[in-house]
DNA sequence: CCTAGAACCTGCGAGC
DNA sequence: TGCTCGCAGGTTCTAG
């Protein structure tokens, strides 16, 4: 569950379930999901063996469970990745790729399942705020208190890009991905192919405001799911896929003007917009140079 | 330095 | 029925 309010909502079940507990048994069942842990799959389970996890913490689309010595165990689910919390007599999943077992009698461990290996677990020192530090090159997210709007703003002129790319770009602003992104976009009325050097400040900061509303009103619904593979810890999904006003909606009309939605391929994926309410951006031609 | 595109995986549904 | 193709909520490495 990739984007940000889907994290979040792990976050907050891994916070519920997990956070307190003591850490007995680790079990690597395929290297992908553990490589970006340098040491390899032994390596993570001996280290992890025998430590207490503190509060569960996320910057964007990343997690992480601190532990008593000051590492962490630093997660991310890729495009298909779970972590669920489901009774150890539970058959495995078939996609089961880490395993972690508890010293107290709850009878539940906490499981990593993961279709396509995108996602992973591995292992981190932290920084003096918390932070992993592999993930010391990820922007703050739109939720966090700290978010400097002005300095996002600042960013977005400077850079020689389009808008969406902006919004997915990880060390910019973290925790927007396809679906959130291609949302502000349609509420803020802007095309994904805006170049960022002509936004204005209100416009930056009207479309920043979209990004957090979006992601508040998917976060009181637990999230949007489309299928079984984006659920929380407990394996139940969300119910923002009821209101989605861009993603998934090609040739429906779109909820502000009627105009059949259109879905165009974009950096191997797809982007959805209102053709009346996002208009394009004059074609790119040659930056006239200064008279001279 | 910066930006755009391909690569990394597995599975599902549509179309032939 | 079975095959191929396109598509999927992401990140990272490479080429230009």
């Amino acid at each position: 569950m990739p984007e940000l309010p889907e994290v979040e909502v792990v976050r907050r079940g891994l916070e519920q379930w997990v956070s307190g507990r003591t850490v007995t048994c680790v079990e690597v069942l395929h290297p992908r999901a553990v490589r970006r842990h340098l040491g390899g799959g032994d390596d993570f389970a001996a280290r992890l063996r025998g430590h207490r996890i503190g509060t569960a913490r996320r910057r964007g689309k990343y997690l992480w469970l601190p532990l008593d010595g000051g590492s962490a165990v630093l997660g991310h689910l890729g495009m298909s990745g779970q972590l669920l919390v489901q009774p150890e007599a539970a058959a495995d999943e078939k996609h089961l790729r880490i395993r972690i077992r508890f010293d107290d009698d709850l009878e539940t461990e906490l499981r990593f399942v993961d279709q396509r290996t995108f996602g992973g677990l591995s292992l981190h020192d932290t920084t003096p705020d918390g932070l992993p530090d592999a993930i010391a090159h990820i922007a703050r997210d739109p939720l966090d208190p700290e978010f400097d709007d002005v300095a996002f703003h600042t960013a977005l002129r400077l850079r020689r890009t389009t808008v969406k790319r902006a919004l997915l770009d990880q060390s910019l602003i973290s925790g927007v991905g396809n679906i959130y992104a291609d949302e502000a976009l349609w509420r803020a009325r802007l095309h994904y192919d805006r170049p960022t050097a002509g936004l204005t400040r209100p416009r930056s900061a009207e479309l920043l405001g979209h990004v957090r509303d979006v992601m508040n009103a998917a976060l009181a619904v637990g999230g949007t799911s489309f299928d079984s593979l984006y659920v929380n810890v407990n394996g139940e999904s969300g119910y923002f896929d009821r209101s989605l006003d861009a993603y998934g909606r090609e040739d429906e009309p779109c909820r502000r003007c009627g105009t059949a939605m259109r879905r165009r391929p974009w950096m191997n994926r797809s982007s959805y917009f209102c053709p009346r309410c996002q208009r394009p951006p004059r074609p790119a031609r040659s930056l006239p140079r200064v008279a001279s």
